[in-house]
DNA sequence: TGGCCATAGTCAAGAATATGACTACTCTGA
DNA sequence: TCAGAGTAGTCATATTCTTGACTATGGCCA
């Protein structure tokens, strides 16, 4: 039930609506929490009714309306409260490491296709957030803005996300080459 | 719905329990697919019902009988239905990220403590994978085995464990060492 | 002017996962 | 000899996540 205080903890960087959630959610706090649109509507809403975000109607024109959300105290409080308990051990779910997981009871082909898509995927990703941590320190080197800076949450899961993405992309690679390698082998006959 | 393909592709190493897979899934496929006891339960009696896999009464003596569990044609079959279709995006989920992403707004000492007990998990379970690598892949060195071996899956999402544990652990360390100096540059009036 | 995309959001239903309790037997250590 | 841990598995319930459809409006392009 940590969809919720990623919520929280998305909103601490200031107002958002449930669609600015929705598309943020790709790039940001989705590094570490996946959700769809529905899931934040519901979970906002939720929040919402427990007083730990409120929102505020925006009247636009040429588009709809929209809900902003901000964290309140007992929202913070909450979060608080969910920085003490313990961690549950984090997961990973993939398709594609379990597709490698039995590849030697399968066509090789589909396997390796999926791999480079996947290396493309990371790839694109992880320029993403080199360029989202750039922008989060902003003028400050590094070391600089992790001593002082005032919001550096973002930046810290951001490096995470970025050597994940980095380390997925190698693997990958490494992986497609040691497959086809084999096919070939396979050919000739060894 | 992967978990059923995660289970016969497990299942591909030979014969297993549902205990077993449940004991075995801590080590080798829970590196992407996490599951508890009874989802794998059920789910061997559901992949039973539909024929991919197939299970054998064990009757043993001084403990319980058991049901080992095979996959068959139609679970290999299966396996390559699945092996050709799209992969989903993998996603972590990370309860600590989210305290991490949340640091700015809350105490940071229960967030560094955790940080230093997930590293020494990450520690644990890299130092348990590296020796699962080296029993897989035997006398041969790896460069070799990657060539030769007939069941090289395990190896390969075995390397991808590997690589996501020894990634933790580091950004575990620095992480908290970032968050350590913050709270000794603000108690010292920075 | 018809179709598509973007904004902004909602509803319902179903599948997948998680939580907690429970049976039953055996071996081992205090 | 009693408690606890390990083996082997089941059941029921609750929560969470995913799928798919649906409302509305405005802008853009052909």
């Amino acid at each position: 039930m940590a969809l919720r205080h990623a919520v929280l903890a998305a909103l601490l960087d200031g107002e958002f609506s449930g669609y600015q959630l929705a598309k943020g959610f790709d790039i940001g706090v989705a590094n570490f929490w996946h959700a769809l649109p529905q899931q934040l509507y519901a979970e906002l809403s939720r929040l919402e009714d427990e007083g730990l975000v409120a929102g505020r109607e925006v009247v636009q024109e040429g588009r709809p309306n929209k809900r902003m959300f901000h964290v309140t105290e007992a929202g913070v409080a909450e979060l608080e409260r969910f920085a003490t308990t313990p961690a549950k051990p984090s997961f990973i779910r993939d398709d594609l490491l379990v597709k490698v997981q039995a590849v030697d009871g399968v066509d090789p082909a589909p396997v390796i296709a999926q791999l480079q898509e996947r290396a493309a995927v990371a790839e694109a990703k992880a320029e993403v957030l080199g360029k989202l941590l750039v922008r989060l320190r902003g003028a400050a080197d590094e070391e600089e803005f992790l001593r002082t800076g005032r919001r550096i949450g973002p930046y810290l899961t951001c490096r995470r996300g970025l050597a994940f993405e980095r380390e997925t992309y190698d693997w990958c690679l490494r992986t497609a080459e040691v497959l086809r390698q084999r096919v070939v082998t396979v050919r000739s006959g060894e």
